[in-house]
DNA sequence: CCTATCTCGGAAAGCGCTTGCCAAACTAGG
DNA sequence: CCTAGTTTGGCAAGCGCTTTCCGAGATAGG
């Protein structure tokens, strides 16, 4: 039961052995500094006067130096770091070394769980590197990406990880490349997850060929009328789902009654009142139901069940994402997988590998078919 | 369709009317600073010599100086930022004034919806304030907690917020502990969502009388025979609902049979898994089973269904959270609704409240019960 | 017209840290 | 014993910013 308190070692270097008792030490031998004080910091001085060497010297020890330092100081300087508590203060280091090790990530909304779980991958990536991870959702705020980009400039961040394309405003991508453009200048690096617009290095979902796939597999299975609750009218992430969609039933001579593609918000609620509009419809019912992502399928099946509709005895449905916590919903959807936390790790490295080519890399990661009982039908009927 | 690149304004003062141009700007006048260079950083001096003005004035008119500066020169300064697409370094300023607005967040798993719900409500809070939010996800890494809050104190962050209590490790729990006070001493603040164990502000979720109440609920229901999926050994929180939950069976003189307490992890498998070892049990099946979070609720049912047993036909299921994501699984699940986004809300507004007492605030949070299909019983037995 | 009071720009001293450069001490070679 | 080479400690000059203090000019009061 070692009990090791007031361990310091936040850098990579830094490495003391901590004392098992209180910070303040025992009592200070050459200045007293104002160590113990509430508000006050212990500075690096502070140490370098306890261990009685030069500033220099403590700052050798304390940060991986090349220079190397005699072992008789370098002792001193750690038992006067362990003995004062210190902890080297990581801005201050930033601001003379010009570098940070800052990486800020933006998401729509982390409550949601595709963008939790790209942001868990990534994090996998950043931490073992002694990474500073800073996340922000711009849930409701249009200019949320172009602000937090300047924020992240004005950190002087390492890298920006941008993670969901908006909507395709003209004017506000204008912005956003352009302070994209102004951070890279000042030597960031910058990636995303989502739509290729930004000419920037990207991992982009292949959401049309997914939803392509998707609608040759569900009319090999036997549906034929489809609808489609269609997300978010600007969302380009729904629109290439959309689209795919429509193109992989096209591939099989088949086509969708434009009533039937109804837009809606890219959530759960989202999903329900799309439903609802679909299952309105005077005209004969569809046989199937694509939702643009996993989390409006759920929506749609609460409605669906509500309406007193089994799924997919009555109706057929299926999503996108292969959303992990949806994995159980029954009956199982069906949907198209993506490898979200394998994404998340790609557009880290990405950003951290400082093999910049002047060109902007473009991962293309392809969604896999997943059929599952929400879309099953008996007989193969036709 | 107003197209307004370059724009800067990190900082909450430093306002300037961006350009529609590239920052590159038109020609410098004076000096020709190192602008439109890759890697190079353009300094408030640079601002200042193409103003024609002195640091100081600079100074004054980006930061929220008391000082105010003329007209004429501000004016000057204004286009000189504009022209040269000038952000200032927040290193060097928190440096400077000996302030930071980072605030640290630490939870176990980022993809968790418990955690990023939490998570989200706290960046609400946070977002409008212009707090700089990092974040940092522990998992299977015991000591990560420590580790972050030493990492918080070295970049002198404002604020640390521990979202979920780790095991009961004693040793593990000093270290923290002794972090955290160097952290509050060094004028930091920190809170906590889970246990109070740890002596500071806490928003406390009421495990066991959540539990308890729950256990109440479905005696009434007419559920006698109880199984409980408990999570793993020292989890706090799930054992602070295991025992809440014992306690409100035996109000109503029902035990539970010490075999039917199966333990496992806090995960949809962890469920899945501890629901098999509780079918495989010889004795008589239980009429309800008590999954301590919704994510095992998920998995035990996933496994019930395996086993061909309908819930609540067969057997009740009841979770523990009322995770959004899970609100339209089939059937509908029983559980406790914790305000996960409030909790994290409430974090946020203790951590960031000035009003700091000397004494720690804990903040107790109710569960509500939520009665749902997954444990409806009928004929209501006995 | 002269002083008391303001207003406002700038020089310079920080903030806490790193690092280029010099010098002292020590080692080795001839 | 002298010189060249190698450690190794420390001075001081940064990093990019804020802020104290001083003084010059403007305004007001008598």
């Amino acid at each position: 039961m070692t009990d090791s308190a007031g361990a310091l070692a936040a850098s990579s270097d830094a490495t003391t052995e901590p004392r098992d008792t209180e910070p303040r030490g025992t009592e200070p031998r050459d200045t007293a500094p104002r160590e113990g004080q509430v508000g006050s910091q212990v500075t690096l001085q502070d140490v370098a006067d306890r261990a009685g060497v030069s500033l220099t010297t403590a700052s050798r020890v304390l940060s991986n130096s090349p220079r190397r330092v005699g072992r008789q100081l370098a002792g001193r300087v750690h038992k006067a770091v362990a003995e004062l508590g210190y902890t080297a203060n990581l801005q201050a280091r930033a601001v003379a070394t010009g570098q940070s090790s800052m990486v800020g990530v933006v998401v729509h909304d982390i409550a949601d769980p595709y963008f939790s779980s790209i942001a868990a991958g990534l994090m996998d990536v950043a931490h073992p590197l002694q990474l500073l991870v800073c996340l922000s959702s711009t849930t409701e705020h249009e200019a949320g990406e172009r602000e937090y980009v300047a924020l992240m400039r004005a950190q002087r961040a390492r890298a920006v990880i941008i993670i969901g394309s908006r909507s395709g405003d003209q004017a506000m991508l204008t912005a956003l490349r352009a302070e994209i453009t102004a951070f890279t200048r000042s030597g960031g690096r910058v990636a995303c997850v989502g739509q290729d617009l930004l000419g920037i290095d990207t991992i982009l979902p292949q959401n049309a060929a997914g939803a392509e796939a998707l609608a040759r597999a569900l009319v090999v299975q036997g549906h034929r009328r489809f609808a489609v609750l269609a997300g978010p009218a600007g969302l380009l992430t729904a629109e290439d789902r959309l689209a795919g969609f429509l193109t992989g039933l096209a591939a099989w001579q088949v086509g969708v009654d434009p009533r039937l593609i109804v837009h809606g918000a890219f959530t759960r609620d989202g999903g329900y009142e799309a439903m609802s509009t679909v299952l309105a419809m005077s005209s004969e019912r569809p046989d199937c139901v694509f939702a643009v992502n996993d989390v409006m399928a759920v929506g749609a099946l609460a409605r669906a069940r509500a309406a007193g509709l089994s799924v997919p005895g009555d109706i057929g449905l299926a999503g996108f994402d292969d959303i992990t916590t949806l994995r159980d919903v029954y009956p199982p959807l069906t949907t198209v997988r993506l490898p979200l936390a394998q994404m998340g790790e790609m557009a880290a490295r990405l950003v951290l590998t400082n093999a910049n080519a002047d060109q902007a890399t473009v991962i293309p990661v392809p969604g896999e078919v997943i059929l599952r009982d929400s879309t099953f039908r008996l007989p193969p009927g036709r």
